[in-house]
DNA sequence: AAAACCATATATGTCGTACATATTACAATA
DNA sequence: TATTGTAATATGTACGACATATATGGTTTT
């Protein structure tokens, strides 16, 4: 007789269940942003458990943000937000290593897709500042400082796109670009920067090329860290 | 005297400070994945607060992945999954239309830049795999069949990336996808279906063509919802 | 009459204690 | 030696009590 075939009893604490209960609940009764909630003694009782576990297993919605809750006035339905849990997890310490390669990609595909929306969304004056970062650029030769200019500018890649989620998204990937990049010696980085498209390269095709032009303009100046994945 | 310069009482509840210290403690004490966290009793002592407020504050750590605990073995750091937290609040009834927006966008931009990784990962196997979605697409005049290899040939887009993350991201944003797409009349799908390059177009491209022009051609594919956003 | 003040009710926040339960480690037994 | 029983232990659940902030309505003050 197969051992396997026995099914695993339901291991599931009685918080996970009123978690469930709730979710559950919250669907089905149609609950929307803005609506309050029933008081927590009135839950516990409805559901035949304590109050306590009640308020641990809200505990959960509340970090996720979709309640929120202050006091006499009970607890009310909430517009959660997408990243701010996400960015709390992320942390190079606490991943492995695959998850940060990941990671790492993904930001040089968000760079490599962009353009398209730059072209749709730019204007004079957000373009005028593009062109600032890059002369500042430029003009200096210290080496933090460039790394610093660097970083702007492709964070008003971000912004010119119009795109808080995206923009947000790439600020909170800062840490595990940092991470990976740290990997490389200054070397690697210096002989990328004179081979390839430069910051330059890329304000003039925002400016007066096309999309298909950009993108094959950030494909070059990417390069180095495509053939390093 | 300018009222603003009065700085705010910390408005936040003891289980916040509890949190914080708690956070600040694993970053110091350099506790790793698979470290044994001190007894719940031993901490709230420790804190000078109530066994029950250290438990809702660790809670929300578990809730985040960061911390597991089980009976008599006590609680251990654990890796988190950056995107299951964010998956939980990807609910079209729970955002707003700016940020669903901006997902919608995003999910376009990640098309546009995975081009470059699937030239790099591409095999014959996979390539097969993609042709026969094609195929089958070819030959179905269904409309929900249509709509099905769709998806299927997006996400084998993706799988090809060999890019977890990546594809866990896209199908986690399947919803939002979804709920945008589903604004748009059936006569315009058949319009830009049409107009523009097909997945046989894209195939052949990813087979036989460039980086660059698969990136043109993926431009095309999109162009509706390029032009809609 | 309007504004400031006060008292009260209410729902969440915090606490202490007790007991339940699962797991580990070790001893007992065949 | 391998299995079974038993005690120790840390988390899980429960209940009751009080603290605290906030809304409400009534009272006083101007």
């Amino acid at each position: 007789m197969p051992l396997t075939r026995l099914k695993r009893v339901d291991n599931l604490s009685q918080v996970d269940k009123i978690e469930i209960r709730l979710e559950e609940y919250l669907k089905n009764e149609n609950f929307n942003p803005g609506d309050l909630l029933p008081k927590e003694t009135d839950l516990a009782q409805a559901m035949g458990v304590s109050r306590t576990a009640v308020r641990e297993a809200i505990s959960r919605f509340r970090m996720l943000g979709i309640i929120e809750s202050r006091k006499n006035r009970g607890m009310v339905i909430t517009r959660p937000d997408v990243l701010t849990n996400m960015q709390r997890v992320m942390d190079p310490k606490l991943l492995d290593g695959e998850t940060m390669k990941d990671i790492f990609e993904m930001r040089l595909v968000i760079e490599m897709g962009i353009g398209e929306i730059l072209f749709l969304r730019k204007t004079p004056e957000l373009l005028k500042k593009l062109e600032e970062i890059v002369e500042k650029e430029e003009k200096t030769t210290n080496r933090i400082d460039r790394l610093k200019y660097d970083i702007e500018f492709h964070s008003m890649l971000y912004r010119i796109s119009g795109n808080k989620t995206i923009l947000r998204f790439q600020e909170m990937l800062m840490p595990i670009f940092d991470y990976v990049d740290s990997g490389l010696t200054n070397k690697q980085k210096t002989m990328n920067a004179i081979t390839n498209a430069t910051h330059r390269d890329l304000l003039d095709e925002l400016k007066h090329g096309t999309p298909s032009e950009f993108r094959n303009k950030m494909q070059s100046h990417l390069r180095y860290f495509m053939e390093k994945i």
